[in-house]
DNA sequence: CGCTCTATTGACATTTTTGTCGATAGCAAT
DNA sequence: ATTGCTATCGACAAAAATGTCAATAGAGCG
């Protein structure tokens, strides 16, 4: 009897790296960083090693790629959300909603983490240009800030719906409270503080 | 001529033990956990594979025991300037303050990353402990809570003070803004909410 | 000193992970 | 059909990382 073997599927090369990041996204969040292996990674994407090497060089190139591939996702994300708003003020409360959002969600937050754990300068490059993405939209938005008080106040608010969409969770579970309200709370610490700004 | 070689030390286990992970720790707050390789451990430590694995095991007793460690450390650090507050509203801002020190340096948010990213069930153990450690010592001091709605808050304290302590620097580096203002704004947001709370 | 105990070590073995290469097969164009 | 292009694959090679083992050498003790 002749060996069965499954029909190779050729895909054009935008969608076979398509198929395999999104492999590696689903293992980068079920299992954590440390789990993207060629071999795990490829058997995800139902391809062989060598075909995940061909379209991207390295195992490298395909962490880079995945990095690359989720930021731009996330940054897409949060300027929709952000462009929404008609006015400075309320980007600032939704900005800070869809923040929450969106590191909430999808492993963004464990994107950044990977991203700061790891925080070679090769990739360090990546990270910049995101952060200037959003910088530059801001600003294309509002204007520059008078001083530096908004970009303090909305790196805490990022700093905030890192840590609470990173962690929250896990930690709401492990001291049996419900998860969603760690985030209800957070942003009512928010809300009311630029409440108390603009009354001023 | 015969070859030099450096005479060798001889530790006792404990010693040797705590060597090696205070290498570890050095090589995870600077390269992060995936450069906790056995023969970089090994080599920052100044001694030979094996005498690592004599030790330990294994590469991954060697991870468990500095998450061990660097819990107990952590927990210790946060007890003590928990049990200096006189009386439960005081504790909590204090807490706080605490919390944010203990995760914003030596490395205390990169290793709750770490736990987090990697969450394997084995090591979960580790966290829920130190959990309960903190809990156990908020019990004996104050009693049990009427309802969750001081837990939600540590909750959310804990939170912010790792995404703060993780994220803060290298976010205030990348918008050029003086990084211990974030830390500022986050624990003032903080204490605005426990007055309007003791107010009540 | 002689002896025991064991922390330490280099050399080697094993396993895991990554990367290479020639052959094959799907697809479009001719 | 035939041809050219190249995505895909299996088999293998290379490298990296982990782990084993018998021998060595400090240190305490009689």
């Amino acid at each position: 009897m002749s060996i069965e073997r499954a029909p190779r599927v050729r895909r054009s090369p935008e969608a076979a790296r398509e198929n395999i990041l999104a492999a590696c996204e689903a293992i980068l969040l079920e299992k954590g960083p440390q789990a993207l292996k060629l071999a795990d990674v490829a058997a995800a994407a139902g391809v062989a090693n060598a075909t995940v090497l061909h379209h991207f060089g390295s195992i490298d190139g395909v962490q880079t790629a995945l990095m690359e591939r989720m930021i731009r996702q996330l940054v897409e994300r949060i300027a929709v959300d952000f462009g929404h708003q008609q006015d400075a003020v309320g980007r600032v409360g939704a900005g800070a909603r869809a923040l929450f959002d969106a590191f909430g969600t999808r492993g963004g937050a464990r994107l950044a983490a990977w991203l700061e754990l790891t925080g070679e300068s090769r990739r360090m490059t990546v990270i910049r240009q995101a952060v200037q993405d959003v910088a530059a939209l801001r600003m294309q938005l509002d204007g520059p800030p008078d001083d530096g008080a908004v970009q303090d106040f909305m790196l805490v608010c990022v700093s905030m719906a890192l840590g609470v969409g990173l962690f929250g969770d896990t930690m709401a579970e492990l001291l049996g409270r419900p998860p969603e309200r760690i985030r209800d709370i957070a942003l009512e610490l928010i809300e009311a503080r630029i409440r108390q700004e603009t009354e001023k």
